[in-house]
RNA sequence: GGGGGAGUGUCCCGAGUGGCAAAGGGGGCGGACUGUAAAUCCGCUGGCUUACGCCUUCGUAGGUUCGAGUCCUACCUCCCCCA
C-alpha cells in the first residue's frame, strides 16, 4: 500500500504514524541513500513523560531502527520561558534546578527506546538551553529576525486563528515559532539534522524552521508530522482518574500501566498495536482478525508488549500474570500494588475510610462513603455496607495480606509489617 | 484616552430574581448488563462528621445587609466599539 522506497518512511506509513510530509519524494530518496538525522522536541515541564508523548518517541525509535540517527531535543530553554499557549493563566515559572531534575527523569525514559552512545548507539539528547540561554537579543534580531516575514507568519494557522477570533496573541507567543525554527537550524548546524518530526499541530512551526534553513544555509530540510491520536470515543490519550499515565515506574506502576492498555477499546486495538508496540505487521493483522470475546487476547498482547517497551519484558510478564490471577482466577496475587501498614495500627483496628484513603484508592473519607453507598467497596472480596466497618488482624488472609477493592478493577493489598 | 461587556463548583462548558453547596451538560468514577470492551440504563462527582450540623467555594480586596455568586467601591485579567 505504501508508495515509499525507504525503510524509514515505509515503516512509519504502514504503522500509521504519518499525517503530513514535506516533499515526500526528496525525503524518501535521501532516507534511502543515506543515514539521516532527525529530531523531535519535548517539553520538560514535568518529571516524566506520559503516554501522550509516546507517539513521537516511537517515531524516533523507528528512525533509529531503520538505520538513522535520532535526536531528542529537550526544551530546557523554552521551558524557562513557559509556553504561553495554555490560555487562562501563565504557567508558574520553573526554577533551573527543577528543570534539571525533570530532564533527568525524562532522560531515563528515552534510554528505554533509543540507544545512546553509552549503550553503543548513535542517539543524541540535546537541550536547547545550550544555545537559547546565551542569545543576544539584538544579534538574534539581526541574524535571524531579518529572515522572518511578518506577512508570512500572520498567514500561519496558529496565528491566523487567533487573530481572526480577535484573541490576544502576545509577542512572546508570537516569537515561540521563531525560537523553534531557530532550534531546527541550530541542530542542522551542530548535528547535520535535516528532519523535524512532531504532532500535526507542529506543522507550522516546523515549516518555519525549514524556511529559515533555506534562507540561512540554502539547506533542504524536511517536516514530518503524526496524526493527533485520540481513543475511538474521542477522548485524549493518557488521562485516567488517577491522573496522567506516566512512563516512569515511580509514578505509575507497571501493573497500572499494563491495565491502562488492557482496558483499551475494541476499535483501538489494531491502531494501538501498530503505534505503540514493535510487533511485526502480519502478527498485528492476525490479532486484528479476532472477533468478539477473542479480541481480549489481542488486548493482552497489546498491554504486555506496550508495557515491555517501557518497563522491560520481566515487569510486563509479571503484570500480565498478576492480572490473570486477579481477574481470571479470582485469586489473590501478591504482585498487586501493596501498601505497608503498621502491625500495631492494625491491632488497634483500622477504619475502612482511613484504610481506603491510605491505600490511595480514594481521595477523601467522603469519597469512600459514597463508594460504599454505591456498593463498590470490598475487603477480601466481601462487600462492605457500612462506613463504620473496621479492619483488624482477623482480616489478614492466609497470604498475610488484606485485599482492598474499589469496583471490580482497582485493587490494593495491605501488608502488615 | 472614552464607552460597553465578561471572569461561576481548581477537569471543561455553562444557568443563576439577595436566602445556594449554587440548575444543566460534557468528562470522570461506581453499579447493572457484558468480554477488565463499546452501547444502554441507574447512582455519585467540595471538605470534616454516625448524625443534627460545621467549614471552604462563584477573578482579587474591601463595603452595604439579619443574610451576597447576585447590590456598591477599588483593583487585576480578557473581549467588543469609538479615539
Amino acid at each position: 500500500m505504501s508508495t515509499y522506497k525507504s525503510d524509514f518512511l515505509n515503516v512509519l506509513a504502514s504503522r500509521g504514524f504519518i499525517h503530513q510530509v514535506s516533499e515526500p519524494e526528496a525525503l524518501d530518496a535521501l532516507a534511502r541513500s543515506s543515514s539521516i538525522t532527525a529530531y523531535i522536541g519535548f517539553d520538560c515541564t514535568a518529571p516524566s513523560l506520559h503516554v501522550g508523548s509516546l507517539l513521537p518517541i516511537m517515531m524516533l525509535h523507528w528512525l533509529q531502527q531503520t538505520g538513522h540517527r535520532p535526536i531528542a531535543l529537550m526544551g530546557g530553554g523554552t521551558t524557562r520561558v513557559g509556553d504561553p499557549s495554555g490560555k487562562d493563566e501563565s504557567r508558574k515559572l520553573l526554577t533551573d534546578a527543577a528543570i534539571g531534575e525533570n530532564l533527568k527523569g525524562i532522560r531515563s525514559v528515552f534510554t528505554k527506546f533509543l540507544k545512546f552512545a553509552e549503550s553503543g548507539g548513535n542517539a543524541v539528547m540535546a537541550n536547547n538551553a545550550d544555545w537559547l540561554n546565551t542569545l543576544n537579543y539584538i544579534d538574534f534580531l539581526r541574524d535571524i529576525g531579518r529572515y522572518f516575514s511578518i506577512n508570512r507568519m500572520l498567514a500561519f494557522d496558529s496565528v491566523k486563528l487567533r487573530l481572526d477570533r480577535q484573541q490576544e496573541l502576545s509577542f512572546l507567543e508570537f516569537n515561540y515559532m521563531i525560537l523553534q525554527a531557530y532550534d531546527f537550524v541550530e541542530l542542522f548546524r551542530r548535528q547535520g539534522c535535516v528532519l523535524q518530526m512532531g504532532g500535526s499541530d507542529q506543522w507550522g512551526n516546523i515549516v518555519n524552521g525549514i524556511d529559515l534553513g533555506r534562507r540561512l544555509h540554502n539547506a533542504q530540510l524536511f517536516a514530518l508530522t503524526s496524526p493527533l491520536i485520540t481513543t475511538s470515543s474521542g477522548a485524549k490519550m493518557g488521562k485516567t482518574a488517577a491522573g496522567a499515565v506516566w512512563l516512569n515506574a515511580e509514578l505509575v506502576s507497571p501493573y497500572d500501566y499494563w491495565q491502562y492498555w488492557r482496558n483499551a477499546e475494541d476499535a483501538d486495538v489494531v491502531r494501538f498495536l501498530k503505534l505503540f508496540t514493535v510487533l511485526p505487521l502480519d502478527e498485528i493483522e492476525r490479532l486484528g482478525a479476532l472477533k468478539g470475546e477473542e479480541i481480549n487476547e489481542a488486548k493482552k498482547v497489546l498491554a504486555t508488549e506496550a508495557t515491555a517497551l517501557v518497563h522491560g519484558r520481566a515487569a510486563a510478564e509479571q503484570a500480565a500474570d498478576t492480572a490473570r490471577t486477579t481477574f481470571e482466577e479470582g485469586g489473590l496475587s501478591a504482585n498487586l500494588p501493596t501498601i505497608e501498614i503498621g502491625k500495631a495500627d492494625l491491632k488497634a483496628g483500622l477504619g475502612v475510610l482511613t484504610a481506603f484513603v491510605k491505600a490511595g484508592l480514594a481521595a477523601s473519607n467522603g469519597e469512600v462513603r459514597r463508594a460504599i453507598a454505591n456498593n463498590a467497596i470490598m475487603i477480601n472480596d466481601a462487600r462492605v455496607s457500612s462506613d463504620k466497618a473496621v479492619i483488624g488482624e482477623a482480616d489478614v488472609t492466609a497470604d498475610g495480606v488484606i485485599k482492598l477493592s474499589l469496583g471490580r478493577k482497582r485493587h490494593v493489598l495491605l501488608k502488615p509489617v
